[in-house]
DNA sequence: TTGTATTCATACTAATTAGTATTTTTTATG
DNA sequence: CATAAAAAATACTAATTAGTATGAATACAA
């Protein structure tokens, strides 16, 4: 019961890393288990199907990456407008998971898989819901605590933020250069520092 | 070198429907025959390999529709941020091309793409990159006109408005309601009048 | 130790993939 | 009409794919 699901979690880990960078239907079972040096009857043993192997990346690689990068800094937020640049500035530029020319895990995920797989969509939407919800509630307490204008709109904010990052990670991918992040970043402070 | 050029042509863009909605790589050359009901020969006649055909449908497909769609609606502007507003809105709600649950095909193939295929990626920032130049001259015209503020940064201002379009796309195949859409440009527009 | 369930290893299958070799049909031009 | 080139049709190949069948180790409780 310790060393099966070692086994197990490595395989996440390692496929969850090769899905990032090629995406997940061009990623092989094959492959897989070439790079984690498991054998295929090991893998089907943890794993029914493939895409029961990626909903368990998702729920269980994707969604506590989620919760420590995306939504623990901005939990108890004293300054949310603070707080929220400085993590997208984490995400962005010194987060040692996050490559500039791969993307966002999470939105490569929902792009490729979300319009034919809706186990996928299912999962993914509710990992988001969870990082909009907090983005939402730290805008909230900001209107509270008086740092954000009373006529800001919480959830449009919550969109126009997390769009924003996704939208960005994508750019960073195709210019393959963190020019254009330092410059999105200038803007989002000015953004931000509006909803006072 | 009539019929011919046609045949070609119905294959470029049949085949950019299917890509549209299931990605690059999922599609099969078998099933983009089948559709076009075009036979093998014919296809490798006009093509030499797959990804030939995908830069044909870089540039001759999406090019002329982001030109017609992207560029040409800030070309001569007045009112840029208005425009932008509207090309926005329109872009998302009233393309009769763009799906909501299948995104925007410019960013779904950058983001599959582009960290594996230089020659993808060339014809894509290529592409991506007019669009941002167009951009930047309408935000750069409406401040010589006094539209705009004279200290906003029209690259800033550009890499803020695209990325925002790239990330609302992706959040509507997630959550595939266009109230999320509704809920950004409402945003977009505070933002907007934000720079004047 | 012995037996039993868990975990893993090996060798396969059937379907699908991009691409090719070869032949046939169509088109344009003298 | 004749003919050469362009365009398209047919039948293949070799590689890769997800998944399976079956057998062998391993762990662990009695």
């Amino acid at each position: 019961m310790k060393k099966s699901s070692a086994t197990r979690h490595t395989i996440l880990e390692k496929a969850f890393e090769i899905i990032y960078t090629k995406g997940y239907q061009t990623t092989s079972i094959d492959e897989i288990i070439a790079t984690t040096k498991v054998t295929k009857g090991a893998f089907y043993y943890h794993f029914k199907t493939k895409d029961e192997m990626g909903l368990a990346i998702i729920n269980e690689i994707l969604k506590p990456t989620m919760q420590n990068d995306f939504i623990k800094p901005l939990q108890n937020a004293k300054n949310p407008t603070q707080e929220i640049y400085d993590m997208t500035k984490a995400l962005l530029l010194e987060n040692p998971l996050l490559k500039l020319e791969y993307g966002c895990p999470a939105g490569n995920l929902t792009q490729e898989m979300t319009p034919w797989n809706a186990a996928f969509g299912k999962a993914l939407s509710e990992l988001i819901l969870e990082w909009q919800q907090t983005i939402e509630n730290s805008i909230k307490s900001a209107k509270e605590n008086g740092t954000i204008r009373e006529n800001v709109d919480p959830q449009q904010v919550a969109y126009f933020i997390m769009s924003g990052y996704w939208g960005i990670r994508n750019f960073g991918k195709v210019y393959n250069s963190t020019a254009c992040y330092h410059s999105y970043l200038k803007e989002l402070k000015i953004y931000l520092n509006n909803l006072a």
